[in-house]
DNA sequence: CTTGTTAATTGATTTCAATCAATAATAGTG
DNA sequence: CACTATTATTGATTGAAATCAATTAACAAG
């Protein structure tokens, strides 16, 4: 049974996600039982579609590897970009409202994941309260995410946006283990500027003004982060100092 | 039993809000079991906290009257707020991550709430698949929201933010039943302000525009709308129509 | 490798909303 | 009721980022 599931990936006992997954705390015996559930399909190209917007709603998917940018369009047919998902992420829930997906979800890279069908998920979490739990914690992180989001829109200008979206995604590197100063980032600089309410111009001006300022680089794909404290700084990041000063 | 619940208000059986909690589409049989676990204490006064940030997080609390405002502050000590609550809205979500709310809850009005424990809710949920469901889709139309929340950041110009918040307001009070061409809106053009990533300043002109306008007014806490037409058009919204033409 | 297409960069100009400032209106309090 | 503290309004000015425009770089496909 499980050596049939691993046709494309280690089970979740074996995955090295499992830190940051959110089976993280459940116990040996429920996540053989969640791994019974998963689905492990080939991996995405570059620019497949995971799932698209109006598509019914049946899974969600745990992304093991790769990054998932997840879009829409407004009334006016402008894009929108919702959000970009690393390895331990999950994408799917926007399904979970009208069964049917809101959102379009891109592989940005050659993208593999875990396809975790909604209706197995669901009754398996009635049986294990911590699964459930676990799925309800996920969603409240992502509300969370979702307010920083706002709040970054709203009371930060077109620097601290730049910056604090590269340490943020730092950050997220940083906590699955890998290298946060220096690592891929397969974003292009214009669906930033979507997510972060700016113009491709207005990231370009400061990227070039980060490079020259010797705070990160980011070309090609490629982010370098020269100086952790300088990008802090300018990002608006006080160092759990209380109002550190910017130097 | 629930004779002792009623002292302040019916219970959910009778509840006038039954169409619009989130307690809709469960059996008659199981809103008994909720009802039993629901507290309903002595409305909160204005300006009186349901809870502040950094309390324990034991409940979540479903809004029978009034208003509530949810709010925090940036590392940098501005106020953030995060959204307006009406009857039949859901709030306290916001603690179960850190086992602790992130925000404080404010009453903009005289308000009263229901109080339902969430382990008790939790256990409850368990034993009631509808009920879990619900407590899903609750949240992931709160994840909606927020990313609605984000595009009109991103997207809207400042006329548009405060005409699609006015429309957005009516439209809640049109689905609860009650009278959306004109209502009481108990809520500071500041923190609109706020709220829209707007200055107060810019706030008062644009609704000083919309009066002399003949689109909308919004004066000492009373909204009335002279044209939901022109409204919808300002703030963006097409009437289903495809692309409909701004008069 | 060449070609076509999409994305990124750089510069000049404009514009929308913020800021600064001062007054007026409200609402809360003893 | 007067008194105080917020909140709202209105005007003048500034500024940050958008827009417009043109070039260069990167990338995918044949």
């Amino acid at each position: 049974m499980n050596e049939m599931k691993s046709a494309f990936n280690a089970s979740c006992l074996n995955c090295g996600l499992q830190k940051i997954c959110f089976t993280m705390g459940l116990l040996k015996s429920d996540i053989d039982l969640l791994d019974d559930i998963v689905e492990r399909k080939p991996p995405l190209k570059k620019n497949q579609h995971l799932y698209e917007a109006g598509q019914k709603f049946n899974a969600i998917f745990a992304i093991r590897a790769g990054a998932v940018k997840l879009y829409s369009y407004s009334d006016s047919g402008e894009e929108i970009v919702h959000g970009f998902y690393l390895p331990g992420d999950v994408v799917g829930f926007d399904g979970l409202i009208e069964n049917a997906y809101l959102y379009n979800a891109v592989a940005l890279d050659s993208t593999s994941v875990c396809n975790l069908p909604y209706d197995q998920l669901s009754d398996l979490s009635l049986k294990i309260p911590n699964l459930n739990k676990q799925i309800m914690s996920v969603m409240s992180k992502k509300l969370q995410d979702g307010e920083l989001h706002s709040e970054l829109l709203i009371k930060r200008n077109a620097d601290q946006r730049v910056a604090q979206f590269i340490w943020n995604m730092a950050e997220r590197y940083k906590n699955r283990g890998y290298a946060y100063d220096e690592f891929r980032l397969s974003i292009l600089h214009r669906d930033v500027a979507l997510y972060l309410g700016l113009t491709p111009e207005t990231v370009s001006r400061i990227l070039a003004k980060f490079n020259s300022d010797g705070i990160v680089s980011w070309k090609k794909k490629e982010v370098i982060i020269f100086s952790e404290n300088k990008l802090k700084a300018v990002a608006g990041i006080d160092n759990g100092v209380v109002c550190k000063e910017v130097g």
